[in-house]
DNA sequence: GCGAGTTGCTTGTGCCTACAACTAAGCGGG
DNA sequence: CCCGCTTAGTTGTAGGCACAAGCAACTCGC
């Protein structure tokens, strides 16, 4: 809305390119998500949850962290490593220091499992991303990227969003 | 994979861009949708439907056809305007030419619904989006966004994806 | 040390979505 | 005509996710 009460709409070369953009953003998800369901039977949650725990010192992150880097409720992320737990990628373990507190571990299968998944998940996307685009968008891209995430998470909690 | 079954990993700065812009398509859909679900009581999906049939002749679209420009699935669209039709949005008939076809039209109160959605909707993309980001690289969004719609939608079966 | 308030996590409930099976209607060859 | 195939749409089932309630454990002031 602009300050007389009327909104302020698009121009139309910013509605061009938000209709694409957002084409981008409802479809993307998808086929990250089905590649790694078909290949390798994991949602691409699964998949970022067990990268985070690979990347942690060993292989272990209390539940509120893991949210953290997940960028996840902690409800979420309590279902998600039920499931993983199920699957005996991960285990869990009360936490020495703080009694309220859960470890979430990578186990030995977890970890092969996230060795297996990440070949064909960086080659997806190096299909539908990367490779379809200049170096110069590349770069163009992160940077428009960090301008929308200052508008999307002020907080700036989150930080590790990988592949 | 390249032709000697090695993985082409990502260098650091398409690494660096690719975590950002991860983050933004995991970000950006729940901002849109907590939005208009907390300010008109409908998703994402449902304005865009709504917006949709807005825009047919005689604010009526077959299913099918409805379901190809809101980019879904027959059975997810099928549900929806059943919620919509509850809502009174949405009416329901029998295609006179076809007569396995159903005809999905905007009701009064569905135009009215969607013209009162959509100036806080469009205010939420200018600020998380649009308003963002430099006039130049709204440019360069759209012919980003372009050249990975090539890869996620070869077949290029979706068209009018808007705000 | 003890009671109020906070933090860490889990679980109950309900909505939304995908996948697949199903009904109904059109279409075409013999 | 009628039998098999295709198309249009709906619905059964299963599973993910959000929101809020619940429980256990920690902290801090008195």
């Amino acid at each position: 809305m602009t300050t007389d009460g009327t909104p302020r709409w698009l121009s139309d070369s910013e509605r061009a390119s938000w209709v694409r953009f957002a084409a981008v953003v409802e479809l993307l998800p998808g086929v990250l998500d089905s590649q790694l369901q078909r290949d390798d039977g994991l949602t691409h949650f699964d998949y970022f949850t067990l990268a985070m725990l690979s990347e942690a010192p060993d292989r272990t992150l209390r539940m509120t962290a893991l949210a953290a880097r997940t960028n996840a409720t902690l409800p979420r992320l309590s279902r998600v490593v039920s499931r993983l737990e199920e699957q005996g990628l991960v285990a869990r373990s009360p936490c020495a220091e703080d009694r309220r507190a859960t470890n979430a571990t990578l186990t030995a299968a977890g970890w092969i499992a996230v060795q297996a998944a990440a070949p064909g998940h960086v080659a997806t996307v190096r299909e539908s991303v990367i490779d379809a685009l200049t170096p110069d968008q590349v770069t163009q891209l992160g940077e428009i990227s960090s301008a929308i995430l200052g508008r999307l998470d002020p907080s700036g909690r989150l930080f590790a969003r990988e592949s």
